[in-house]
DNA sequence: TGCCATGGTCCCACTCACTGGAACATCGGC
DNA sequence: GCCGATGTTCCAGTGAGTGGGACCATGGCA
C-alpha cells in the first residue's frame, strides 16, 4: 500500500471494488490482465484478490475469462431501494404501458444520475435504450428532471456546477433554462424531454413520492419523437405517479 | 484471524461476504449489532467494514439501519449469465405469457438449486410466489427437474445425497421416483410439477440449451393446480425453448 | 523445431492494514 | 438520573495482504 497513483485505493475492500468496477456491460468476460490494467492494480494482486471472489461466487470463471458472478446477481436484487420500489411499481407501469402503447421506465436518483431500475417495452414501441441497472444523466432526461424539480436547490446547484454536458445538440446545457423547466415542472407535475438524451426520443415523467413525502424516484414514457404527443400521456404517468405512492403504503403493494 | 468458529471467515473478503450474505429478503435494514450477530463477527469489526462498504455505496445507511446499496443492484445487472438469457428471453416469455395467460419463470441452474433470473405475471394469473433473485430447490420444481434431466449423472446422484428436502406432501423423495421422471423428461423435452413445491401451484418447464448444446437453464409456465393442464401448454413451451437457443445465437438477440 | 509474446500463478520477505477487546459516546425508556 | 442497548473510537500487536519477479503455460510465427 505505497503509493496510491490517484488517492484510490486503500484496503482490500477497495481493491476489490476497482475489480468488480472494471466491468461494464458489453464485456465478455475479462482476462487478469486486462483486469489488473483496468483496476490500476498488479497483476499479482488482482489473481489472489479474484480467486477469493471466486470462491464467494461473486465472480465466475471459465478458463481465463473472468465475468461477474451470480451471486451478485442474487445481492442486487435484494437491494433495499430498487426492490421496494419495484415490486409497487411493477402493476403500475403496466397499467401505463397498456394505456401508452410507449416504453415505460422507472429509475431513482443516485447523487447526479438516474439508475434505471424496471423497463417494460411498449406493444408496438423500439426496444428501449435504456437498460435495468443503467444510469442516466439527471439533467439530460424527463426522469431526471422530474426528480430534479423536487430536490433542495443545493442538489440543482451541484449538478449545475458538475457541467450540463451535451448528450445531444438539444441537451440543455444553459443553467437558467435548466432552472426555468424546473420550476415548470414543480407546477406541472409533468417533465418532458425531446431528444435531449437520445436524438429522436422523447419522453415525459413524473416524479414519485414515498407516503411520507420523501422523493423516491420517477416514472416515465418514452417513444419516438416525431408523433410523440407529451400532453396525451400526461394524466395516465400523473395518475401513475399517484397511484404509487399509494401502493408504497405498508402493506399496499403485495403484487411481483 | 485467531479463532474461526467453523472454518468460515479467513479473509477480509470473506469477512466481508459474512456481512452481505447476512442480509435476507424481509429485511428492512440491520443494525450493526443485529448483523454482527448474524455475520458472527465482534462488532467493531462490521462496524469498520460496514464504513467501508458504505462509503463504496454496496451498503446504504438510514441512521441505524444498513440495507444492501444501490451499486450491488448496479453490479448484478451487469453479471454475465443472467444478462445475457435474460436479454435473450424476454420476448420469448413475453409471448409465452400471451399464449398462456399464465405467470412465465426463467430459471438458471447454481449447483443444487435454481435461480430466478426472470418472472412476468400472466394477464389473470395470481401473483408469482417467486421473486426474482430467488431460489428454489432443483429437486422440487418443474425448473429444476427441467434441467436436472439433461445434467450429468454425477450431479443427480449429489442432489439425491443431498437428501430430497420435502417442500409439501407431494414433493418426490423418493429417489427412484425421481430418476424415473427425469428420464420421462429427457423424453418428451417437457418437465411437470403439481404442488411439489407450493400447495396448490403447478408448473410444466422445458430445458433451455445454448447453441453450443450446452444447458444454460429452464422457462417455465405455472398456474393454479386446479384446471392447470400441462399438456395444453407443452408445446408452447417447448417452442419457448427452442426459440430462445436461437435467440442465443451471437446477433440473435437485440431487444429488451 | 525453436523462439518470442502474452497471460496466469506462485514464491517469499517485508510491513502496514486489519484486528478486536475495552473504553467511550449516544440514545430512549422508565 | 439511571440503565440497557447500540454504535464508534482507540490502540498496541501481528499476521494477512502485498507486489516484484521468477516461473510456467499457450500459441502464434518463421
Amino acid at each position: 500500500m505505497r503509493d496510491a497513483a490517484a488517492g484510490d485505493a486503500l484496503g482490500v475492500l477497495d481493491r476489490m471494488t476497482s475489480i468488480l468496477e472494471a466491468f461494464d456491460q458489453d464485456d465478455r468476460g475479462l482476462g487478469i490482465s486486462e483486469l489488473a490494467l483496468r483496476a490500476g492494480l498488479p497483476k499479482s494482486t488482482v489473481s489472489r484478490l479474484v480467486a477469493t471472489l471466486v470462491r464467494q461466487r461473486y465472480l465466475e470463471r471459465d478458463g481465463k475469462r473472468i465475468h461477474l458472478g451470480l451471486r451478485l446477481f442474487e445481492l442486487g436484487q435484494l437491494a433495499e431501494q430498487p426492490r421496494e420500489l419495484r415490486a409497487a411499481a411493477l402493476p403500475v407501469m403496466a397499467d401505463l404501458r397498456t394505456t401508452t402503447g410507449e416504453n415505460v421506465h422507472l429509475a431513482i436518483r443516485d447523487r447526479r444520475e438516474m439508475v434505471c431500475i424496471a423497463v417494460m417495452r411498449g406493444r408496438f414501441a423500439a426496444p428501449p435504450t435504456v437498460r435495468i441497472g443503467g444510469r442516466l444523466p439527471i439533467h439530460a432526461t424527463a426522469l431526471g428532471k422530474a426528480v430534479l424539480a423536487h430536490a433542495p436547490a443545493a442538489d440543482v446547484e451541484e449538478v449545475v456546477a458538475a457541467g450540463l454536458e451535451a448528450w445531444t445538440a438539444h441537451t440543455i446545457r444553459d443553467p437558467a433554462v435548466l432552472c426555468r423547466q424546473l420550476d415548470d415542472i414543480r407546477g406541472g407535475g409533468l417533465a418532458t424531454e425531446v431528444g435531449e438524451f437520445g436524438a429522436g426520443v422523447s419522453c415525459a415523467a413524473s416524479a414519485v413520492f414515498a407516503p411520507s413525502g420523501r422523493l423516491v424516484g420517477a416514472v416515465s414514457v418514452s417513444g419516438c419523437a416525431d408523433g410523440f404527443d407529451a400532453d396525451r400521456f400526461a394524466p395516465a404517468i400523473r395518475a401513475a405517479a399517484l397511484m404509487l405512492t399509494r401502493r408504497l403504503a405498508p402493506g399496499g403493494s403485495r403484487a411481483v
